[in-house]
DNA sequence: CTGAATCCGTCTCGATACTG
DNA sequence: CAGTATCGAGACGGATTCAG
């Protein structure tokens, strides 16, 4: 809507370098929790809900926006009564999945 | 000090999975900022500070001792005047780092 | 079922000043 | 140089209510 709000020295030096965006995108514990959600399948709603148990209804789809706008997430509304949208990574977002799987195993074999 | 704070739910859920611990730990970016820094080699304090540039002597006190803590960084007093003080990656944190890394290589070839 | 919209407390974090 | 301590603005996010 507005391209002309100037950047501040941070977000200078976050937009210059690859590395530290993808830090500011993955510092989001929501993210990273629907990712580790959805690396299991297609999924609704309410089944995230279930499956994650500690996000909120606001967080679950506030993210999953942000998510969307990435191209990381796929969102499909099959347009019934009642209503029935499902969410799914985008090959991007499954190539994200893969590069944080490793996390999973250190984390098995080194968290205390 | 007090190890009788009951856990709330969300905790409980946490401290029963490992790929949720390490999500709530890796959602701090000040920490991701500070591996990144470090992966090049021992830095002092200030090293740290020109070095990854916007984070704050507060944030980086504060996140080295959660690190050093987490066994993951190792701090070395000279005990010199004036001060000489030096951080480095543990064994452990090098582990981390390394399962860290392609994450670099990946957001350099997909974040716009 | 899948959201949207508010309210509002909590906690993070930057800025500032000070110490050895 | 390497921190410590404090204050307050603002972001974050839970709870709740309402809607299609």
């Amino acid at each position: 809507m507005d391209s002309t709000i100037p950047l501040s020295v941070a977000e200078q030096f976050i937009q210059a370098c690859p590395s530290r965006q993808l830090i500011e995108v993955i510092s989001n514990k929501w993210i990273l929790y629907i990712i580790w959600a959805l690396d299991s399948g297609t999924m609704r709603n309410n089944e995230l809900l279930r499956k994650i148990e500690i996000i909120s209804q606001k967080m679950l789809t506030q993210t999953l926006k942000e998510m969307i706008q990435h191209g990381w997430v796929i969102r499909t509304d099959y347009q019934t009564v009642p209503p029935h949208v499902d969410y799914r990574l985008s090959p991007l977002g499954m190539s994200l999945s893969e590069v944080l799987r490793p996390l999973d195993v250190w984390a098995a074999e080194n968290i205390r």
